[in-house]
DNA sequence: CATTACCCTACAAAGTTGGTAGACTTTGCA
DNA sequence: TGCAAAGTCTACCAACTTTGTAGGGTAATG
């Protein structure tokens, strides 16, 4: 499952995705508008941030926004970043990679094969969806 | 992520059905073979039974066994039943299902919408894939 | 100089993970 | 009948993660 940070990621990436033309948005009208803990959601744009998904400004009319464009934002790089790996081991994560301890081979590991699909299969969608899929016909 | 919880069952299953026709296979003999720790197994062992994919037999001669044949037990049953829900959001969840308290709208929800797609390729293929999948060839 | 993001520390309740320990019950067999 | 083998059950635990809350200080900017 997802983890609450990464939902607040989307309803945040999604707020700023929809008031693009406004510019700088204050945290605490998103925090505000998504209903999310405004020292929480501190955090997670601080990470966007650092991510090079989101710039931002201090001071008066400072706040934060996208500095690229919704299309250009797959599903797929937010949860990586904010929930960690998508594949369910770690010997099929192709970001993520670490050699499992139990099998002795991953070419003929029927377990490897298998969660290579799965992985597969999530990542079909959620590397071609993005932000701006998001915040359609809303 | 899969835990290592869901991960040790998928081993002691598979050696089970490996060793189907032996009859009884004592925790010990799991444990040690797969490299688990043995009174961790006997809590995954439990569950399998309770959930009715194992059989045990108390006593000198006992152990366990399974009580299905491999080509009957879906990888999602015990994925579902170690590690939770498949679905990436409780409102998409087909077993563990609860609504999500942001989305107004689940029809017209994009989020859920992905959300679905995503559980629904991930279900393809462990719903159609069995513990005789995983051990042909070895 | 007010505003706003940035950054840090600390705390905390709740839940999960990956176990350990020990007593109890059932069974098979001699 | 009695013992040993084996699963069953209950409890506990240490470490970690999650989802925050609270507060304060710093830096940049208009």
């Amino acid at each position: 499952m997802l983890s609450k940070k990464t939902k607040y990621a989307f309803h945040a990436l999604s707020y700023l995705a929809e008031n693009q033309e406004r510019g700088a948005v204050l945290i605490q009208e998103i925090a505000s508008n998504k209903n999310i803990s405004h020292k929480f959601l501190e955090n997670i744009l601080l990470e966007l941030k650092k991510a090079g998904i989101l710039g931002s400004k201090k001071g008066k009319g400072g706040g934060y926004y996208l500095i690229k464009k919704p299309e250009e934002i797959t599903l797929a790089k937010i949860i990586r970043l904010l929930n960690g790996p998508i594949a369910w081991l770690p010997c099929v994560s192709l970001n993520y990679y670490e050699k499992c301890s139990d099998c002795p081979d991953e070419a003929t590991c029927n377990m490897h094969i298998i969660m290579c699909q799965v992985r597969d299969q999530t990542l079909g969608v959620v590397e071609n969806k993005t932000l701006s899929d998001l915040i359609k016909q809303k």
